[in-house]
DNA sequence: TATTTTCTCAGGTATTTCCCCGATTGCATT
DNA sequence: AATGCAATCGGGGAAATACCTGAGAAAATA
């Protein structure tokens, strides 16, 4: 078996150094270059010809999801695995309809990084644990069709009443506002809150913000 | 010259055995635990008793700042070198003014490691060139006196409660996570609303996300 | 030493959240 | 015509929040 040839690309100089320490105790694999930015990695891409791309989402100057598209179009027989801090549903489906092999998040184990490159060489897709669950099967059919935001999994009704929420109005405030009962108030928000599989006040407000419905300033 | 005993402190797995991967390759350092979090690293002081902290600043429970504030405190021979994603100046100044030994940004190299934890060894401050510019001297003076970030209107207690508040924890698992009793907590989340004039866990998210004591990512 | 602050805990009450079950109406797609 | 979805409303209940009063012990501060 030959070794794979991997590049690594991460703004962050300590952290792909630590990542590099760690992918050269691993047997078969050889970092054959390292980027700073989706861009740097694209432009290395031809030079280097690595097997598999292990990438981060958030880069200055090209970010990662881009840069998986583009390699994807030019490059189909290299392999890209995500590496990223979140376990945003919005970057998951992004990256895996863009043809990510992969997606890990940076609070995996050591171990998940070698399952992954060597998923990603063998045109299989591993996951983290913590994504693979609201991700699965249902994502790649549904990518040729409709996009969906998260946001748009809503209605116009719950996102009306998940923003008032996230503003820091009570139930009754809101029913009083839109002129509704109680509790269809109540009915809106827990079908919301099923939807969006967050189960909390707190949890809410951040994805309101996360999303762009709300500020956190005033 | 015996060896560095050092604790890690980062909520990323990944990047955490990246870190120690690097270390090992350094002579006379040893990493003697690692912790997922401000309150675990906290915990593993008194049975590791490490030389040098090196803690991220974003963690979930307990984050790195508040936890330099207290190990300042409570084990004030400690050296704490902080490693953060971001120049935030805000994050700078509170880390010093806290006691931090040393400020490094995840994209310094990997020598600035070394520098940083011999630094620290020797009672000295490393910091990331790119942040030592805004900082230089007039922090530590000027931080006998004048103030404020609002969030210091806030006892220690208060804002680590504030934090689990805005990170979705009921206060049941709060009161069970700081082993007090739930009246505690409930108390706590009374006298902190008062001090900062908000009255609703939507408001205290909010507030927590600008003044940088969570983010809206997960 | 005296005072204040912080942290701890308790009782009680009203309100709200969160979730279960159910339902009707209307609109749009199949 | 039938199915699905959005929006409306209800009863009921367990849990959590929000707020009140009061209070002891320890720590920091004056």
């Amino acid at each position: 078996m030959k070794t794979i040839r991997v590049l690594l690309a991460d703004d962050h100089t300590l952290v792909r150094a630590g990542i590099r320490s760690l992918l050269q105790n691993l047997p078969d694999i050889e970092v054959v270059a390292e980027a700073n930015n989706g861009r740097e990695a694209l432009a290395l891409l031809e030079t280097c010809h690595p097997d598999v791309v292990l990438m981060d989402i958030a880069m200055p100057g090209l970010n990662g999801l881009e840069a998986v598209v583009r390699i994807a179009e030019d490059f189909p027989y290299i392999q890209v695995v995500i590496l990223s801090m979140y376990a945003n549903e919005e970057y998951v489906l992004r990256a895996l309809r863009a043809g990510a092999a992969g997606y890990l998040l940076k609070d995996a184990g050591p171990v998940e990084l070698e399952l992954a490159i060597n998923a990603a060489t063998h045109n299989k897709t591993y996951l983290s644990p913590a994504i693979s669950k609201y991700v699965t099967e249902y994502v790649r059919q549904e990518s040729e069709e409709a996009v969906s935001s998260p946001l748009e999994r809503l209605t116009p009704r719950q996102r009306e009443i998940l923003q008032l929420i996230a503003e820091g109005r009570t139930t009754p405030e809101i029913a009083q506002l839109l002129e509704v009962s109680v509790k269809t108030v109540d009915t809106h928000r827990t079908q919301l809150m099923d939807r969006l599989d967050i189960h909390d006040i707190a949890g809410l407000v951040r994805y309101a913000i996360r999303v762009g419905l709300i500020t956190a300033e005033e």
